[in-house]
DNA sequence: GCAGCGTGTTCAAGCGTTTTAGCAAAATTC
DNA sequence: GAATTTTGCTAAAACGCTTGAACACGCTGC
């Protein structure tokens, strides 16, 4: 008479398939009991132990018992025994504002559960209050370690918290050398992948319309033009590069000093730009890419891949951002502390470069 | 001499604030241990438990040795001896196709966020294996409950283990009824919004282009442009209802059978279409919204924000539906079995559709 | 006939908390 | 000053699981 109220039904001849509304979870013990084992026997058939001795008709019965109560292990006790959890956590400053963020997150829970890891994601949207609740429910978690992102490359202090444990930053590094690991995008090889796609259609005169706003990404975007010219045997010529606010007024407002420019050919510093940009150029009867080809950065979908005629661009690789992160985190990839690792930025042709595919 | 070897520090000096690095977390019995106090009496002072009684003077005591030794408290013990955790899972199949997701995301963690919960999420990219992963990992991690959500407004199967635990339908809802609790945008109120934004300006020859993509949208849509009409007392004309594949493509490419119509304002199915439609009126030399105006539907930022003119639109509500979600789970809010909660698509009014105000 | 071995299984401690019942001392009552 | 109540704290069980040590077998070999 021992637990007969332990749980909902008579111990001897359970449901077919117990299921949540019966209070009580099915445990261990639940399924040691039917089995007619000790819970340590069920422990080591569960997790298949390679050194552990079990005879093949005691694994059946309690692979059965397992199957007829719908026993599903307590990650929280598991976790507790074995004293590291099966959570990385994700810090986000801003899911809901840009779809890139959205792009971080996915690569980092495709490779987070390639490894067995679970993704618990905080966004803050920039709130440091929320920040430091976040980061602090991680720790209380005992993540394996926590995803610092941001949504655009930028420097960022590290929160004091946040060196309770094992870390990386994503998109973003520290102004301080040394301080952390990093992995950010590769701005400059960027850059140049645009400005190359244009060289290689025969453009040699090519302006860049660069962003007003400082950022890693002006000075990167902005090199990799310049390496790219030089390369090409073709001197940097300050003139050709303009500045503008990084949206599509801002692209939009440029149209007409870049005419003036006479250039063939216009690498914006982003795809919000050049969407500007194509509404400018259009109303001045300009075709793209007949009489000017453009591309921009950032291969926002969106946007880019249908623009008419669809985008040229550069990707910024949020996604291996992501799965990159998650590898330095749990030391698969290495992971420099003195300096930030490079994603490469790949480019992405399409049809506002080639001359012989007219809109 | 018990416990010497305890942990890296001294017993009775710690350090000053005691790291991740040394390689043991803190725990109740060491700070317990520090206090000279219980780890009951710590346990106490922690929670805050109203009815518990300890002098002024231990409490002091625990809560420098909390501070000193810089304790976390182990999340994962606090669940096992609770029985529930105070995670909430969210099941998407979209986070990184499309910025919706990431909107649904926010809510969603916002809303538990406030009532004490985490998030734990999971993107499946809409492959069925990963998803019963996802939920079997969320069942493990003892979740409160799981959101499943689809980034498109949609009927959906209820993957058979989400039935083990608590759940909502967020974005999407159950073909047979009466089996699931869901919360979905209200379409046909967001249609009847987007007409009558265009009724209010005078318009009264509105033509629709609807999708040609059959999905609870589609009729929902067309149902609250009918709605409008009828309230304004304009009779409905089939023949102002065209169809096109809801992209940029198939709104420029309805340019054509648009102007046919003579209408004097079209609302469009979203606003990629008006993106597309743009492009087409303005090479036919029309303006928007001089020569006619434009609506769209989804207010996807970084399109209708930033058209020129910007797009007048409905909003698609995710954030909302996240947070609503998490509300009806958390049985704060009602939640009908037999239907879906629908959540207003409010009108998001730009310069597209004002008569005075030219681009 | 027994030491030794391989096999299959269980014992029991422990992971870091919460919480209830209960104890000792101090304070209050009459 | 004994009885009672209040106050401050602790012991110990429990939560569901893992794991190394131990145990009970039946065999083998000598």
């Amino acid at each position: 008479m021992i637990s007969q109220e332990k749980n909902s039904g008579n111990p001897g001849i359970p449901a077919v398939h117990a299921r949540a509304d019966s209070a009580h979870p099915v445990t261990l013990r639940e399924v040691a009991e039917l089995a007619g084992v000790s819970t340590a026997t069920v422990s080591l058939v569960i997790n298949k132990k390679k050194n552990a001795r079990i005879a093949d008709e005691t694994r059946q019965r309690v692979t059965e018992a397992i199957a007829k109560l719908g026993y599903r292990p307590n990650a929280m006790a598991k976790t507790l025994v074995s004293g590291t959890s099966k959570f990385i956590g994700l810090v986000a400053d801003g899911v809901a504002t840009t779809p890139f963020a959205g792009q971080i997150i996915h690569g980092a829970q495709d490779e987070a559960w390639k490894h067995g890891y679970a993704l618990l994601i905080a966004n803050t949207e920039g709130n440091k209050d929320l920040e430091k609740d976040a980061i602090a429910m991680m720790l209380e978690y005992k993540v394996r370690g926590i995803l610092y992102s941001t949504w655009f490359h930028r420097p960022t202090d590290v929160p004091e918290t946040l060196r309770e444990a094992d870390f990386v930053l994503v998109n973003c590094f520290s102004a301080e050398a040394g301080a952390a690991r990093a992995v950010v995008p590769d701005e400059a090889q960027g850059g140049q992948s645009a400005t190359e796609i244009l060289l290689r259609e025969g453009h040699r005169r090519i302006a860049f319309i660069n962003t007003t706003t400082p950022a890693p990404a002006k000075d990167g975007r902005l090199q990799g033009y310049k390496s790219a010219l030089e390369s090409a045997g073709i001197p940097f010529n300050p003139e050709l590069v303009l500045e503008a606010y990084p949206d599509q007024e801002g692209g939009y407002g440029a149209t007409d000093d870049l005419l003036k420019l006479k250039v063939s050919a216009v690498y914006c510093y982003n795809d919000r730009m050049a969407m500007g940009l194509y509404d400018g150029l259009r109303e001045n009867g300009l075709s793209i890419p007949g009489d000017i080809a453009v591309v921009g950065f950032d291969n926002q979908e969106v946007i880019a891949a249908h623009l008419r005629p669809p985008l040229s661009t550069v990707s910024l690789p949020h996604y291996e951002l992501g799965a990159a992160g998650v590898r330095m985190l749990l030391g698969l990839d290495a992971a420099p502390l003195d300096s930030a690792v490079k994603i490469a930025c790949p480019a992405v042709e399409r049809a506002s470069v080639a001359v012989h595919l007219p809109a």
